[in-house]
DNA sequence: TGAATACCTGAAAGATTGTTCATCTGTTAT
DNA sequence: ATAACAGATGAACAATCTTTCAGGTATTCA
């Protein structure tokens, strides 16, 4: 536990980065923005939609679409007094694929 | 938006699996996790080990693996009176490479 | 100009989460 | 048997997150 506990620290994720994982993944972590996203992920939508789709208020999508957009994983384009909201990024779908499948595996694994 | 929105509701995720989703991003988006899964992508390790590396207390330790433990992303085995704990699931490295691609990306792209 | 519409935002309340502390179980060594 | 060690766990407090509520801005229509 002398040399190879030098290697591990440089392997060991760094509180920043580490932090910075933890904040991308915490947006992903809530119920009504992967239903806002699987929305978006059929097609763009304006917001008062999305709260119909999602059955969520206008104020509360606007807030998750705000937390959304920061994390880069919404577009908007303004159109007159509406805003349509699509999805930004592909890794997205990567995302949701992979944790699927995990979470569709059986019990025990390897 | 009469026969479009009943496409569209079937392609929304359902409050329960997208419930499930939620819980298991939920599990990555804490920093410290995500420290302690780094370290035990290098090797297997002990929990006293792990909290000298990752510098948080045994207890915080024990109680995270807990949380690990039953999202399935690490498994252990237990030797005498140590218990030695190891990734479980090939996806967390998917799921960390894909993270890291978003994140690394520029502010505009697509 | 005034009313209606679409959306955004700050503050606050309620729910959720993570760590600490104290304690407990099980294993090893003397 | 007893002490020391490795780890797990429940309760509680602090910090964080999500929604609601009450307004606010900007655009359209009459």
């Amino acid at each position: 536990m002398s040399v190879s506990s030098d290697d591990l620290q440089q392997h060991v994720l760094g509180l920043e980065k580490a932090q910075r994982m933890a904040e991308f993944f915490t947006v992903l972590g809530d119920a009504n923005r992967w239903r806002i996203l699987s929305a978006l992920a059929v097609r763009e939508m304006r917001v008062r939609d999305l709260a119909e789709v999602v059955d969520m208020s206008e104020s509360a999508v606007s807030h998750q679409l705000r937390l959304l957009r920061t994390t880069r994983l919404v577009r908007y384009r303004k159109q007159g007094r509406n805003v349509f909201y699509c999805l930004k990024d592909r890794h997205i779908f990567n995302l949701y694929r992979e944790a699927s499948e995990h979470l569709d595996e059986p019990a025990d694994e390897e």
